[in-house]
DNA sequence: TAGATTGTTAATCGATTAACAATC
DNA sequence: TAGATTGTTAATCGATTAACAATC
């Protein structure tokens, strides 16, 4: 029944999986019913040959000679990444950040609702963002257990990241997304993300800073590298 | 004058750079004068081989025998990456999350601020977020070019990214940093980076679903593999 | 059947880790 | 000097790319 994993699947690879899963979802919706390898890669800016690497990770979803029907790659991807399993999560945080992520549509549409939204300050507290009360902090072991959360998002300030991280742990969340600017430490046990906008930006700045400095004062052997990051 | 790259750094090496300058910061705020790279992996999460590797790409910052002066490395991953040089940056859709970018501090911090704001509602353009006017979309090439503005934020909806992507582009945006869940296309000599929030979620998704299918009905010798991804 | 396209294996490439000589 | 720790080179590991036999 579920699709075990035959070896091991590098990490870019399930983010990769994502990307296909979206542009299956895309078209689906134009009424598009088959794909190959090479149209999807076009799609998605990976290789055709990447993307069956990928999905030979999982099985074999296609048939020779003709590619993959659409609806059943969708099908498969989805189960993979458990998608649409109404996995609920927790978010602590409820500042600019915070709030944004409550009202962000894309999650809910991927099945992954915030039922609970904890926050140490007083004042936020009590009211109420898209129909999630905000509670107190000493209320977050009780609620992430009884209703069995095993995902959070931490969107505390950076001193509060690690403190509130281990609450989360200790509470049961065996999956973290974490915004806070900051190399959280966790048990092994624990799966982590990040998302860490500095060292976005600051990659960028370093690729910017680069490309003046080549351009700039070294011979073209460096030049026209291809430094950049497709999307 | 300027550290040019010697041989060619990994991209996740530029990353790790972001955390051994995060962490310098906070070691000065400490007073701490001397630091080893094996203490800064360990601040990091890193190993103390590849933070020499990684330092190795772009010189020799330390003394043999004694460690690195957590001043002067500081300053070296302050020049490479360059921050606090003051980078202006566009932000373009002005919703939830855009403003919650507008309003995070993590940026002014680094010395990359947001000046110029876009929106295509009407309803939010005039608006004033953190003393930044959102203007509207037919004044953003004209103002990106007065401005001289070389990176930018792009924050709306997945249908609108990459038209709002080729306006940037063609008003000399050289950086985007992409929130909108999409692939966005841009040409080779444009740097892209992406917060795909879906994407992190749904690698959380499989690594918990994998975790569950592996208890409940595998051998051994897949159980217990090191999947986390440490912070 | 002939043409197309997958699934899989082998070759290449790149990044990480380990080891150690240089040297403070 | 002896001990410590870097910077760098070599070995390992893992991911991507290319090639092609299987087969629709």
């Amino acid at each position: 029944m579920s699709p075990l994993p035959r070896g091991k699947a590098p990490q870019m690879a399930i983010r990769r999986l994502s990307m296909y899963y979206r542009t299956l979802a895309s078209l689906r919706e134009q009424g598009v019913e088959n794909v190959s390898s090479e149209h999807l890669s076009e799609l998605t800016g990976s290789t055709a040959a990447q993307v069956r690497r990928d999905l030979a990770y999982f099985g074999s979803f296609g048939r020779r000679g003709v590619g993959y029907e659409v609806r059943t790659l969708q099908a498969h991807m989805r189960e993979i990444l458990g998608i649409g399993q109404g996995w609920p999560m927790a978010l602590v945080g409820v500042g600019n950040l915070g709030s944004a992520l409550l009202a962000y549509d894309g999650f809910p549409r991927q099945g992954f609702r915030i039922v609970e939204a904890f926050d140490s300050d007083p004042r936020r507290v009590g009211t109420v963002v898209r129909d999630v009360v905000v509670k107190p902090m000493d209320q977050l072991r009780d609620t992430i257990q009884a209703r069995k959360i095993a995902m959070a998002l931490v969107a505390v300030p950076a001193k509060a990241a690690q403190g509130v991280t281990q609450q989360l742990i200790d509470a049961g969340v065996r999956c973290l997304l974490n915004f806070a600017p900051i190399s959280l430490k966790v048990p092994p046990d624990v799966y982590l993300a990040s998302v860490d906008l500095s060292i976005e930006v600051e990659y960028l700045s370093y690729l910017l800073r680069e490309s003046v400095a080549v351009n700039a004062d070294s011979g073209p052997e460096l030049t026209g590298l291809g430094n950049t990051v497709p999307g």
